[in-house]
DNA sequence: ACTACAATACTACCATGGTAGTTATACTAG
DNA sequence: CTAGTATAACTACCATGGTAGTATTGTAGT
């Protein structure tokens, strides 16, 4: 019987599952606290359930799902403590690597910063919250990268999930973009001067920006969290 | 017909199947390098090949197995630029928790690491290195708990999978345990003291303890090395 | 002897069916 | 109407067969 005689253009078939279910986990079209199951998502995405079933379990494996055997799969609600440890690990790693990076960098990088930094400010012009948003992550890891520690981004950015999950509940609103970006073009320029104690106190206090009240959110969208 | 009929006694069939490839990978019976499939594994462990595929999965996400589509599945290889990254998220991860444990910490936990030194003590005067290391890895472990940074640690242990196979290849003998067992016992001091700045200073110094050179060790056991 | 290429023997990947275990539902007794 | 129980409808888990892709081996031509 003929089992998949087109190739998927990018990868294979477990990855493009892995990758729009995480999208929805993310941007909340798949709600916390949603059941699914391997036969329904199989159905509607029209494949087998093995490459469902292995996305299912690294998803589990990220926090993402809650996997109870034999009797169902739930998308994770926000969990607080998971928030709060998340931004301790990366306050903690971001600090360091800026100040690594104040020590050196790689030139090529640099330029990507900086063309990083200015598209930002075009996309604000434009209003273009949702780029501004990948940009902002593209920052950050172009700073890991030139550190030469790009797993431990990969890290930071399973600990951000259940984070970033909040970030877009407060949609484009409430992020105050001018100022990250205005503190990002001040990083780099502190990195290009290797002023490695204002580079980090200014880390820090870029890392606090999104640092709103949890709980009064919390109350807002009682059905997300735990 | 009969698919399984006696339930393993701790846990799924994949958790077995993970935890055995682990191990062995960890104790470098699975030497680094070593052609392993699907099939070889599900037959000597008489098991089907989908648990076994799903491990697979698992130790692949973990950098423990590379797996190169349609073609083979190997034990990686120890990747000094893993080990390098993993001692750098260590140290700074590890000095910021044992200064948060010098803020605040449960009397039960402190109880904890009293009994986990004073053990240490005792493998220590009976040359039981293999609990030793145990105990150690439980010191750390119960400062992260202490805190409430479980997450924390376990992204700790993954990013040290690389360097642990190391101090496998070193065995016992080269450790300096009388050494590390003091400085434990210090942190704890320094812990009960509150004096944060010794205790992350001293923590400093004893994550370096184990800072050996690694190229000679690559010299030494090049076939381990990437 | 050495290269080009076809045949063969692998591999991980995906599809699918059966099973044990859990949960919801229907039914029965009081 | 309620409480308890049998039954049906789920679930994730595991077993297994087929497929596309890769690597190896054998073979023919030079």
């Amino acid at each position: 019987m003929n089992q998949k005689t087109q190739n998927r253009q990018s990868g294979s078939t477990r990855e493009y599952i892995y990758q729009t279910l995480k999208n929805q986990i993310m941007n909340l079209e798949l709600k916390p606290g949603t059941k699914i199951s391997e036969k329904e998502i199989s159905e509607t995405l029209k494949v087998s359930r093995t490459p469902v079933r292995e996305s299912f379990l690294r998803l589990a494996q990220e926090e993402l799902l809650e996997i109870y055997p034999q009797s169902g799969t739930v998308v994770s609600y926000i969990h607080l403590d998971f928030v709060e440890e998340g931004r301790f690990v990366r306050e903690k790693l971001e600090r360091a690597i800026v100040k690594l990076a104040c020590e050196q960098f790689p030139e090529d990088l640099l330029f990507q910063l900086e063309t990083n930094v200015s598209t930002q400010h075009l996309c604000s012009e434009k209003g273009n919250y949702k780029n501004l948003f990948e940009l902002d992550e593209e920052f950050h890891n172009i700073l890991f990268i030139g550190c030469n520690k790009v797993r431990t981004w990969k890290i930071i950015e399973q600990l951000k999930s259940h984070f970033n999950r909040i970030r877009m509940l407060r949609l484009v609103s409430n992020d105050n973009w001018d100022i990250m970006i205005s503190q990002h073009k001040q990083i780099l320029e502190f990195i290009k001067q290797k002023d490695g104690d204002r580079a980090e106190k200014l880390m820090k206090e870029h890392l606090n920006l999104v640092n709103f009240d949890l709980h009064t959110l919390k109350q807002q969208y009682p059905e997300y969290f735990k």
